[in-house]
DNA sequence: ACAGATTACTAGGACTTCCTACTATCTGCC
DNA sequence: GGCAGATAGTAGGAAGTCCTAGTAATCTGT
């Protein structure tokens, strides 16, 4: 049931009436905010079905492109932009689903591998394809806007230290 | 520490090597992930001080609009895009702090309402002041960049029925 | 008038993420 | 060598979000 007006235009309006300051920075992040919302939620959806939620994908995924299938949980935690601590949570479900293996560091000892196994392999290559189907929540949204948004957001990353 | 390339560059680059489809959609929808996350960071620092998070900063600000200062819960979430039972999280820890109260409903006696008090409005003023100061995390990015943000994501947010 | 469908709210639980703190290990420099 | 500081991973705990299920009240159609 939709509401008759955008909730966003309409907080815009009382942010201005109200005399508040960086609207159009509020608009911005409110409307980030929600299209996370909206996103998580369909890619999550479409990946219920293999037992992935998207964080759990972008490791399977990242794994499945090192050259040996395998990286240290802390290579896994800098690439995803995630705490250690959830690198931690992640890597236990994958393995307790089979999908990853824990190896240890073959020089470092105190390091810990995640290494993609068979199983990982075949499902994360099938949840892409479902992904790619579904737009990864996107579709309806025109191309000139994917791209729009992914430069205009690539300021914000790379200042706020990504790369 | 910052890496020494852009991830979601990168992320793209395996992608297409790997032959998976949608990969405008993927760069997007994990900018927007990623972008949501910094935010959400940032935004919460500023409100830390307020004893608020992003989303309890929300519903009294809405609060603060409605012309008696109170609302049914129902509208909360429905203005915010939320869970019912997130609303009422919400809203139990407000109460806590005495920035808002419960009170019921005038005619029907399903609904409860959610009052903004006199601590919760100047609260609710001083941190929109402290999340204007910072842009609402978004500081350094230009304001085309925001606009176009918030143009490309109006479709998105429509498309999935907001309004 | 009234039974069935709908709506409002909340309790309890699952899940994810982050933070702090801790152990084990490695690295750089004296 | 050996010690201080950095780095890797995890346990325990707090917070937020959602879902399911349940109670109470209201609305609807006949």
């Amino acid at each position: 049931m939709p509401l008759p007006f955008d909730p966003i235009a309409e907080a815009r309006r009382n942010w201005e009436a109200r005399g508040w300051d960086a609207v159009d920075a509020m608009t911005a992040a409110t409307s980030i905010t929600r299209a996370h919302q909206i996103l998580l939620k369909r890619i999550d959806a479409a990946l219920e079905p293999f037992g992935l939620v998207f964080s759990r994908f972008e490791a399977l995924a990242l794994l499945s492109f090192a050259r040996t299938g395998a990286l240290p949980l802390a290579r896994i935690g800098e690439r995803l932009q995630v705490h250690p601590t959830s690198v931690t949570n992640t890597i236990d479900r994958l393995e307790a689903d089979g999908l990853v293996a824990r190896v240890p560091h073959p020089t470092d000892r105190r390091a810990t591998l995640a290494e993609i196994t068979a199983a990982g392999r075949s499902l994360v290559d099938d949840a892409a394809k479902a992904l790619a189907t579904m737009d990864y929540g996107l579709e309806g949204m025109a191309g000139t806007h994917l791209s729009a948004v992914e430069r205009s957001l690539r300021s914000l990353r790379s200042a706020a230290g990504d790369f």
